[in-house]
DNA sequence: AAATTCAGACAGACCTGTCTGTCTTTATTA
DNA sequence: TAATAAAGACAGACAGGTCTGTCTGAATTT
């Protein structure tokens, strides 16, 4: 038992451990084994919570996507202008990268291990992108709301699809790199695709 | 043996088969016995030609890598204008993604199952990204000196910048939704920058 | 004749998941 | 409040399989 407080129920210190290693580790190469001790729970305890590794793991996935999503929308929502709400979402992923020591996406992670597309596992990724895909066509879509003179040139779609493109391809470039350049080279990618 | 002729070099049937058994399933995901199994070698015969698992993954990467410089290099040598030079490259990922079930850049997935930056299976992937964004750069650069008051607005840097983000971003995303609406999209997208 | 390849047994570690039996906590009832 | 019943957590052995890598000795190629 390292981090998990011994405080927390048997289930919240199973899953806040493997969080951690699936993470930092990646998922096949964490073993059960590792996280049972360092949760410091027994095996019968940890299969009674979880059937399987893969319910481990998309319990896991799920976790993670609900805090990014609170997360983002916390960000958005401090911002005033439909300009800084768009902004906010990929200026957030800066420090986010950074606290995590650059290790990238869970889900692009994720999907690397997992071979066939239509694993759950893989399902989740496809969710977690689509809603953030979701949330910034709707900032997009009120942003050229809001000055509809100004922006008529530009189609929510269009630029919603190249935000996502320029997020994605940031997040892992960073990680290849190992350095947060792309990152803060989308952030003024995005900002030039508005301004 | 299924796939890799008899007629090769066993270490050629080696290296073919794990470089096909890397790719679609993962490295961690595919044993050594099934490589062996496959190629139809011997696991003495393995061991002779690479002393460690690591080992082929290294030469998977390094094949790959070749072979990708090559066709890339060639697509680009084949256009005629600095211009059309420069979206060759980004167009190269379309057939290239397909023809690989949508199953991603092999150093994006590496570089997920190695969770150490400083492990050689991922100093490859920065290799092969260094040389690609060096090529970018130089064909951005040609770009813009091909016709400098019509790109006076632009920054060669930036552009290979962009163009980078745009490109392993439309590759991650095609991966994620198996899809390749992204790098359809990034085509256009690279192609909006110069124009 | 020398080098390589063959087939496959083997070692030792690690993996997921099951099972046993004890201990601790919580809930229910007298 | 006190006794009891039920549930969950505990430690850890164990099964059955897979993993990487070593080794032997015969067959094949050069």
């Amino acid at each position: 038992m390292s981090k998990a407080t011994k405080s927390a129920t048997p289930r919240e210190r199973i899953l806040e451990t493997a969080s951690e290693l699936f993470y930092k580790q990646g998922y096949r190469s964490t073993g059960i084994n590792e996280v049972i001790r360092q949760s410091g729970v027994a095996k019968a305890t940890f299969y009674n919570h979880f059937p399987a590794k893969d319910d481990l793991c998309l319990a896991y996935l799920d976790g993670r996507s609900d805090a990014e999503k609170n997360s983002i929308t916390a960000q958005v929502q401090s911002k005033r202008s439909p300009r800084t709400k768009f902004l906010a979402v990929m200026e957030a992923i800066l420090p986010w990268m950074e606290t995590n020591d650059l290790r990238g996406c869970e889900y692009l992670n994720t999907v690397a291990e997992v071979p066939d597309p239509d694993n759950p596992l893989r399902r989740r990724g496809r969710q977690h992108y689509k809603w953030l895909h979701g949330l910034i066509m709707e900032l997009a879509e009120n942003l050229l709301k809001s000055d509809p003179r100004r922006y008529k040139d530009l189609d929510a779609r269009q630029l919603a699809d190249d935000y996502m493109v320029a997020l994605v391809g940031s997040i892992a470039l960073s990680e290849v790199y190992h350095d947060t350049w792309p990152i803060k080279h989308a952030i003024t990618m995005v900002r030039h695709m508005i301004d």
